[in-house]
RNA sequence: GGCGCGUUCGUCUAGUGGCUUAGGACGCCGCCCUCUCAAGGCGGAGAUCACGGGUUCAAAUCCCGUACGCGCUACCA
């Protein structure tokens, strides 16, 4: 029955950088767009010119693109309703406008910013509700003219009539209802000719046929003002879908404050993509079972916006962590690789030199003591070198009067192998430990302390195997030197 | 102040009138596995379902009120 195509849209303001709300929004319009076989449309909010930030646009798109959110139509993108920068749509702007001055659905103000200022000081004082007086509503014909040839600056206004009950269905949190005697006369273009948000927003989503128009709570309280354009424009109405808010711990709306805000300061602490995605999803939405590992692709699948939550969600990194710790498990070794290579170069160990096949060998046996990839690093810095200490709570619990002798014999043992492969040196180390008439252990710890200076770490075989016969042998002639 | 939205373990949440002694996940604690550390497995602590009234044989779930929190109240989005 209803076959329409269904569009929705993403509409930042380029202030900088994308808030995580921000990227949770538009994974959610995403989402939806996918799910239903539509189109997410990417549209730059950028009617105030006071906020301009040279280059926000392209870091918006460049950040939305690394998290996979890409947009089926935009700036970047092109599409057939374009342009998709609301500075370059001026022209429709203006021209809608006189369709609601002719109407008398809008009207010229002249009122001073003093005036306004003076007015609201005095509602408050008398506590009234501050909300404009319709002052200029009463101007003759002429005397608007006479003014506009004079000049004289002005803005337009939305003329609301009140004691009207006005309402409207929203997806997730059902009907909501406003008087009309409470909305103020909202600015519609302001006094250097550009449009406010809330025009621009609805003639953009009536002239971009968007159906369902999905974005934070904080709208919810001006969605009277849109829907009572789209009446006086006599256009079809989107459906509204008003997402919670994500919350600092203190429970205000999420901000700079508390914590980290702009997703590019997630990408720079080394979360993986699918993690951040994963995590935000989750932040107000869940498909009603106990999955939570998702990747894209089952999140598209599993999405509606009928199973978004009310309450506001906090930020809560804990979980992000574990989640990002499940991706990185999840991600190929080869791609991890890559990763890997580049956080080494970046690292104090950025002129260390190995193969391809020696990373692949530490990544496989720290996979799963590892959250981030820069762990590969930081976990395991004896990898890329010697140890220049050695733990003194290990050396103290582990090495004992008899671990010099056993180590020094065993290194002979393994100077013998040719090739030696994993298997070889266990053999050779249970053998050993075998005819020595020992525990595996009186052996192992001394070794992983002479090798990697710590007591934690992947097994050991995997350890010397890694390392390699040359390298091994010089780290335990070196420990046999330096412990005790 | 006005208007609106919300309120289940510390956090994210399941729950749409009986299946609930309120389930899962993260985090925390313990045990098992084990060469260490992880990962994994098992178990534990943790929520008088904001509070008070109703409706009903039966309410976290429906209704009303109160409290608290948040949002909006700009020529910002």
């Amino acid at each position: 029955m209803n076959n329409k195509e269904i569009r929705v849209r993403f509409a930042p303001s380029p202030t900088g950088y994308l808030h995580i709300g921000g990227l949770r929004t538009a994974l959610y319009n995403y989402l939806f767009a996918k799910n239903q076989k539509g189109k997410f449309i990417l549209r730059i909010e950028d009617t105030d010119r006071n906020r301009y930030v040279e280059g926000a646009v392209d870091n918006l798109i460049s950040t939305l693109n690394w998290a996979g959110l890409q947009a089926d139509e935009g700036p970047k993108s092109g599409g057939d309703y374009g342009p998709y920068l609301q500075s370059e749509r001026l022209d429709i702007y203006n021209e809608h406008i006189k369709k609601l001055i002719d109407n008398k659905k809008a009207y010229y103000c002249f009122c001073t910013q003093e005036r306004l200022t003076e007015l609201r000081k005095r509602q408050k004082e008398e506590g009234l509700q501050t909300k404009y007086d319709k002052h200029c509503l009463s101007l003759s014909k002429e005397e608007i003219d006479q003014k506009l040839n004079d000049n004289t600056p002005y803005v337009i206004r939305l003329n609301i009539e009140p004691n009207n009950e006005i309402s409207f269905n929203d997806i997730i949190r059902g009907e909501v209802t406003f008087n009309t005697g409470i909305i103020d006369d909202q600015v519609l273009i302001k006094s250097d000719g550009f449009p406010t948000y809330h025009f621009a927003n609805v003639v953009d989503d009536h002239l971009m046929k968007i159906t369902h128009v999905i974005r934070g709570e904080e709208w919810i309280s001006s969605t009277p003002k849109h829907v009572l354009l789209y009446d006086y424009f006599n256009w079809e109405r989107p459906l509204f879908a008003h997402l919670p808010l994500l919350l600092n711990p203190d429970k205000s709306k999420l901000s700079k404050r508390q914590g980290d805000v702009a997703v590019e300061d997630y990408m720079g602490k080394g979360y993986l993509k699918g993690a951040l995605i994963n995590f935000i999803a989750l932040l107000g939405w869940n498909a009603g079972d106990d999955k939570e590992f998702y990747t894209m692709d089952e999140l598209i699948n599993a999405f509606s916006l009928e199973r978004v939550n009310k309450a506001g969600a906090v930020f809560n990194l804990e979980k992000l962590d574990w989640l990002n710790a499940e991706h990185l498990r999840n991600t190929p070794n080869g791609e991890i690789l890559i990763m890997l290579k580049n956080e080494i170069s970046k690292s104090k160990y950025s002129s260390f030199e190995c193969t391809d096949e020696y990373l692949l060998l530490i990544i496989e046996a720290m996979k799963e003591r590892v959250s981030f990839v820069k762990e590969y690093i930081e976990k395991c810095p004896y990898f890329f070198e010697p140890p220049t200490e050695y733990d003194e709570k290990v050396v103290k619990k582990r090495w004992k009067e008899d671990s010099h002798d056993l180590l020094k014999i065993f290194s002979q043992r393994i100077e013998q192998l040719v090739n030696p492969t994993k298997e070889d040196y266990e053999k050779t180390l249970k053998n050993f430990c075998e005819e020595k008439e020992i525990g595996l252990g009186k052996l192992i710890h001394p070794l992983r302390l002479a090798l990697s200076g710590v007591g934690i770490g992947p097994g050991i075989f995997d350890l010397i195997f890694i390392l390699g016969k040359e390298e091994s042998l010089k780290r335990i002639d070196k420990a046999l030197e330096q412990i005790k």
